[in-house]
DNA sequence: TATGAATGAGCCTTCATTCAT
DNA sequence: AATGAATGAAGGCTCATTCAT
């Protein structure tokens, strides 16, 4: 067989290659995997349909790729240590908000990713375990500091969903604001807004949980 | 043109439509409007791929009746008046959460509203006026009570929005679940908890938002 | 097998029947018998698809009989005997014409014809037969009567083709008139004057014909 | 979108494309729009189906280019202008035949335009504009020359159809002659006696007509 | 390194036809 | 006397994929 084209390696010039995968990443996130066809995907990068099978092997290995590059960029950090845990878990819950749906971002990234989890691929479980746990874990860690005392595993779970879903809630119904609020646009101080609203909500949800658990009236 | 057959007439014998309504409605959720195929809904049913035609002009005309059944489905009542506030508040997340995730209800009704969402079709401005809309003002009317004093609109949309995404959630990342917690099931006992836990967080949530509204410190 | 339905008898209602025939005929004439569908058919006919099949067994059947009637609407008769052959052909020539373009008949029996030449189905023996061949032998009579005098069958043969095609162009090429002189109609007075044409040039035309075999210069 | 194949262009191998557009010449001609199928006609071709997707995009697009490779077929040239008028238009009415008619012609150029005019397609208005209305105006033109003097414009119209219609006549009519005379063939003799009759015919009837408008008994 | 040419497979749709009622 | 319900067959079209160059 011939060759195969290097897949990671930074050679010098690798134009085509770059530019099938952004263009693939705006078509696979407006029309779903299925919806979306190689040729739109090769016509709007400038290349011939056999270049998806010289770089990606085919479709799914352009998706696959695709997909893995949103994820590279969707893990999150913690906030610093030094922090007191509420501006701590503040932070963490801006910056994942400015990640999903902050304007000047390339939407797609996001919006793959929300796809992926209503209509799943196989690449599934690599999403879930590059990125999604990762990320759970460190707003159950963030969680755990607020509340300040033991908690025990299942409230802690429920209570790290509640503040994950209120936030990709924002990226996730997207298709919803867009009709119902058009004016609606996510500038910074709005995403501050928002991002502020849900940590002081969620705080004081944490700590309620944490008085009724401890049976404090 | 003459009038294809009945499209809601309660004739005695409609046993093929209803029937590949049933099972279109399975397949459009668990695959997605286009990689499903009207082959397998016929196959499944039991009918000829040109039944599709006959009772639904198209592939298109099948989707949008299946959907429109879901929307009737979809809505919402409001708990008996007469309960305080809190505990209202409590029963409507409860319903919510049953349409969404109990076992024993045709999962594929909801699933196929949160595909819409993340895969927009032509049909999503009536699923926003007939179930989401209507949703969210039961919601927010009830968020509204609990607070108990008037509060301005933007926080009282936040408000609504994060209990509606931390029920939704359940539903829109099923996936997740499925591949981190197997064992994982909606039964009544689990929904119930869930329930309780987003009531609890919420209120406590609501109630620090006016507080903090209010200049208390 | 049940009873067929009567296929000439003068049962006192045959109207969805004769409907029938009348849709098909425009409809036949209009799209020719491939694109003509049945469902088109019956549909303004305000029958149901099923009654083709109980009137006439299939579409050809139907097809059939519609060109039957046509034939039957095809037939010419020969002018009088006892004027003069110059008078007779231009009379024949005239009611020719006005049988083929003139406003106020339906149009499509003669479209059908023509479309049958240049489309021919199992159909075309029985046209011919019945109605192309003897207009052709009497249009041959009168050619020969305004002769005068013996012509070889083969120039006979070929000043009646020439008679013969100049009327029937007006029809056939019907579709290029109104694309190139819109404005033309074909009222009494023009269908008068165009038949008044032909006759003068042919007659004129066999007399040429007829002295030049006679070797007269 | 990428452009397509080459349409003109004269790379050295494009044998498909040819052979497709050979093809499909003979079974548009032979069956009509409708009824012919892509599927007879890549088979016969030795393709594939989706080769005419490749090379024309659709089965319309094949037929349009069909159409316009009989058009360029079918303009006429003027006869050499040192000739009398007479021989003019005979030698201008026998190489009109030829084309129509002679064996060893590709007949399906001819049958193709025939068929157009019957059952009009959106290509018409490219058929009238591009070779019918110039040979028309071609023959007009020699119409006049053979009158002599000066003929009024609807008289001059009437002359130029007969004379047209008596030559396409024998294409159009094309499948009666094969019932009623399976033996007629168009050799070069028989091309050479009818296109001779004709002109013959013709320019006495010119004549003639001349001769009334001018008053002359 | 990259692509033009070509195709197999499969999908949606249409349509004439049938049959029980 | 007529039709509602249903379907087999086939058609056009699309699309991902391949392969020689």
């Amino acid at each position: 067989m011939t060759t195969p084209p290097p897949s990671k390696a930074s050679s010098p010039v690798r134009h085509s290659r770059e530019l099938l995968l952004a263009v693939a990443g705006e078509i696979f996130a407006e029309r779903g995997y299925e919806a979306a066809t190689i040729k739109e995907i090769t016509d709007r990068a400038g290349t011939n349909v056999a270049s998806i099978n010289y770089y990606f092997r085919d479709k799914l290995g352009l998706y696959t790729e695709v997909l893995r590059e949103s994820l590279a960029k969707g893990r999150l950090a913690l906030p610093p240590a030094n922090l007191p845990p509420e501006e701590r878990l503040t932070r963490y819950i801006h910056s994942f908000l400015t990640k999903l749906v902050a304007v000047g971002k390339p939407g797609w990234n996001a919006r793959l990713v929300i796809r992926e989890l209503s209509q799943p691929t196989a690449a599934l479980p690599q999403l879930i375990e590059e990125i999604i746990r990762p990320n759970f874990m460190l707003l159950r860690q963030l969680v755990s500091d607020v509340a300040g005392v033991p908690v025990d595993d299942e409230t802690l779970d429920l209570m790290t969903h509640g503040i994950h879903a209120q936030c990709v809630h924002w990226k996730a119904s997207r298709s919803v604001f867009e009709y119902l609020w058009p004016d609606l646009n996510f500038d910074e101080a709005k995403v501050r807004r928002i991002a502020g609203h849900i940590a002081a909500f969620s705080i004081a949800g944490i700590r309620a949980i944490v008085r009724k658990e401890e049976g404090v009236p």
